[in-house]
DNA sequence: GCCCCGAACTAAAAGGTTTTCGGAAACGTA
DNA sequence: TACGTTTCCGAAAACCTTTTAGTTCGGGGC
């Protein structure tokens, strides 16, 4: 198993309060019953007595018994555990998914065991196994951007639910933010107020996010009949593009009056560039966001109208699903979850 | 889906591939030996032929046999897994350290399982009970700020670090960044690049955090006998604070040269105002922040100078000293990580 | 008195793995 | 041949819990 692996032994387990954990044969017999009645009480089964019960419970809340989670799913086959195996370093997409997952399962008293694969297939691989050999229940596998992933379902003998970056095979279960209906609702609120030159600057085009905003800008202006200001300007994800696109864009098209941007990171440095060549944001131009950053989206002057994914949603609801797919009740396909326009000062009339 | 929590039955593992897992007993079979020869043919133990082993192992790869971590656990007591217990929900400071420990425990076949109570101790108790009944061999608990919390030791039969939020008893092992040697890193590279006029602007006195950091700033400058510029400023965690402490300092002490910000957005907004009160930065004023939180420190003009907590490390250190403590060689008290001070243009000369 | 029944409880098996200990075979030595 | 030693392998116990299949006991009906 590699050189650096190896290196890692594990240590003996020395802790020097090296009590045993206390069992349910330590409850029942201070109860003074056997293991079996001992579990069916704790279990709430309904053939002990009651004065037996209460003697159990007695006992086991004295000694602090948890009962042995481990032994308890090596007789089920269940280990109430599911995998969350990400692949973006827990970035910008992963972490929202992951909290609505954890809420989800927590709820249940589900626990999650986290991997992250770095983007390294191999690693990736490497977890993976972890992951069985520790029996989880169900995986949730969150992509590091829209684009579909190859599959796992083929390998794997548990569950799998695709969250963010959908699986290649449509016979799995994806959750995917609706970034066509997402750009739909930005570029609608803007027809709304009256804005009727609208341009779109986005990140780069080999990002089928990127290429979903821009179909949705598409429709958008289609059923009002609107042309857009200007071609689609896609460079980067970041501010710096940003601030750049607006140069070009105040030179190309100079009556323009509002902007659509990819991500809230493009906006913000539009914003910026804007103001510096002495237009208003939103007087003289409107801009509107994508992915409700809070940190850019609040604190920028003026704050920004954003897109949001509402990926708490999402990572929420996949956790869902996934459960209803360890029960077998699985919702094979690509989940389209809506988004949400948040609208703050940089759209106002 | 319903009422949340009680509806959340376990469902009876109905997976249609309902094949059941191979276990060693399969790989003995097929290899025509008993399971405890597979066992140590598997596990390279010595008193097995070669001949045999080979045997094994091909029987093992050709049915893909994993492993039952929850049966070997169970006879061990140990199940390489660790809880990680974070209180912030996520935010800001516990990523960095989650990852840190991801790392330095995926390259051990470690598996960490994730906690978040969000703030809430009875949601604490509830998740200590099932990561402890998960029988984790530790635990990591990230704190929400670096203001100190109390400890979990008594409670808990399983080793305990503390990462970046330190435990309230200095027995225990904590990890902490060095706030005071932070600022000091700040302070004396404001006063190298020729500064004399230094201000402090920070959040809320009552954070551990903007005590030390103001410590830190009080240490630098009586080293080098110079007066601090006004006094600290204490408001909120954020820019719009930042842009206020801005103006009152322009106004209170026009002849500042230097502002030293408790963090990243506070800096952000100073840079900001002051750069609308026509000073230039670093020209005339140069602006420190603190945490290295990219998307503000790179991306504002002109990128900030700021100081690095090396979370990452931290989470990575605080990890290899778990693993530590799990082998009986725990390292009290609290220890104080160095930070880092990454210059950027928003202190050039 | 006999049988059946239900209530309350227990012994034992099962789940998958590792480890210990004993057994068997092969071989060398006296 | 008898005996000791080495090498390899297998049976069984152990880990902890839940479930199944009894077992015991008392009472009711005949």
């Amino acid at each position: 198993m590699g050189a650096m692996v190896s290196t890692v032994s594990l240590p003996k387990r020395v802790s020097k309060k090296a009590e045993r954990r206390v069992t349910i044969s330590d409850v029942a017999s201070l109860a003074g019953v056997s293991v079996a009645t001992a579990s069916k009480a704790l279990n709430g089964r309904h053939d002990v007595r009651d004065s037996t019960r209460q003697r159990v419970l007695a006992a086991a809340k004295e000694l602090a018994f948890q009962p042995n989670e481990l032994a308890r799913g090596l007789l089920s086959g269940q280990t109430r555990t599911v995998g969350l195996l990400t692949s973006d370093s827990m970035g910008r997409f992963g972490i929202p998914v992951l909290l609505g997952a954890e809420d989800a399962f927590g709820a249940g008293e589900m626990a999650v065991l986290l991997c992250d694969a770095r983007g390294d297939a191999i690693r990736e691989q490497h977890h993976l196994r972890a992951l069985l050999s520790r029996r989880v229940d169900g995986l949730i596998v969150v992509g590091e951007s829209t684009d579909p992933r190859p599959s796992l379902s083929g390998d794997v003998p548990v569950p799998v639910v695709y969250a963010y970056g959908p699986s290649e095979d449509p016979q799995d279960v994806s959750f995917v933010p609706d970034d066509v209906g997402g750009a739909m609702l930005a570029v609608r609120h803007l027809l709304d107020m009256g804005r009727r030159s609208i341009a779109h600057v986005t990140g780069p085009m080999d990002y089928t996010a990127a290429r979903e905003r821009e179909e949705g800008v598409r429709l958008a202006l289609a059923e009002a009949g609107v042309a857009q200001a200007g071609r689609t300007l896609a460079g980067e994800w970041s501010q710096r593009w940003g601030r750049h696109a607006a140069e070009l864009l105040l030179m190309s098209t100079p009556d323009v009056d509002a902007v659509f941007c990819g991500n809230d990171q493009i906006a913000a440095g539009v914003v910026e560039t804007v103001r510096e060549r002495g237009r208003r944001v939103p007087g003289d131009i409107a801009v509107v966001g994508y992915d409700n950053w809070e940190i850019l989206s609040t604190e920028t002057r003026p704050p920004l109208t954003t897109v949001d994914m509402n990926l708490e949603v999402l990572g929420r609801t996949a956790a869902q699903h996934l459960f209803a797919a360890i029960g077998g009740r699985a919702t094979p396909g690509v989940h389209r979850m809506p988004c949400r326009l948040v609208i703050r000062e940089s759209t106002a009339p």
